[in-house]
DNA sequence: TATATATTTCGTGTATTCGCGAAATGACGA
DNA sequence: TCGTCATTTCGCGAATACACGAAATATATA
């Protein structure tokens, strides 16, 4: 699957694109602490399961089949993770895919003569 | 037109979401020099053409529906601005808005407990 | 094994998106 | 005013997205 690098930023993008995967992406930014784990990335310890993430957004006490479509989907394209433990799923943001999404844009944001960094948007 | 903060972000990634929007951005991005404007915001002098971008994008020599379609749309959402001049439309990138965007993911990239700035994900 | 809990997969209807060609609009020059 | 260039709008068909309920899967417990 040898999927493109603009064809992948713009899957994320797309997954970011609607009002409901934005909510539960919010969410699982803001749930638990975080940690360093051994590679040295910033990760949260601590997740939300999938039940306690469709209470958030709709209200209901029990997962329903469109909020785990939107979790798998925002889980493809690398936004966030998914761990099963026990009867529940436990999914947590993935944050380093966030934060280069958020240089992509910042980079470009930034005029090309005014480039600093190394991580310009023209080549 | 009271749309939320919420849907217009969203709005806004979603126009961001399609390889070919993500392309003439991309090329919006690079073209042309910068200055200050008088409210001391930075933004391209120059612009591209309408049937620049489709050359760009598609190879084509004049612009198509297409295209035209994909500029309104981020034209829509803020992502990009366009202004007509004789018989051309001059599309620029709003680097605010990009900025702006690139913010939030960045702030949510990070941690609830190390925040530092006042632009935190958590309120 | 049987039952309950948590989640995913599947099928379906409706709505939206994307690309295209034809027609319409706007601006300029002869 | 007429023709032409640059762009947008319109109408259409194929593909995709979203939400929903029913059925299937996975895990734990009695």
């Amino acid at each position: 699957m040898p999927v493109s690098n603009e064809e992948q930023r713009a899957a994320m993008f797309r997954a970011l694109g609607d009002p409901t995967r934005l909510r539960i992406l919010e969410y699982l930014c803001c749930c638990g602490p975080t940690a360093v784990d051994e590679e040295g990335g910033v990760r949260p310890m601590t997740g939300a399961t999938a039940g306690e993430v469709c209470c958030y957004v709709t209200g209901a006490k029990q997962i329903n089949s469109t909020i785990s479509a939107h979790l798998k989907e925002l889980r493809l394209v690398g936004l966030i993770e998914g761990e099963r433990q026990g009867r529940h799923m436990i999914f947590r943001v993935n944050r380093e895919t966030l934060a280069s999404l958020g240089q992509y844009l910042q980079a470009r944001a930034t005029a090309p003569e005014q480039e600093e960094t190394t991580d310009g948007c023209c080549e």
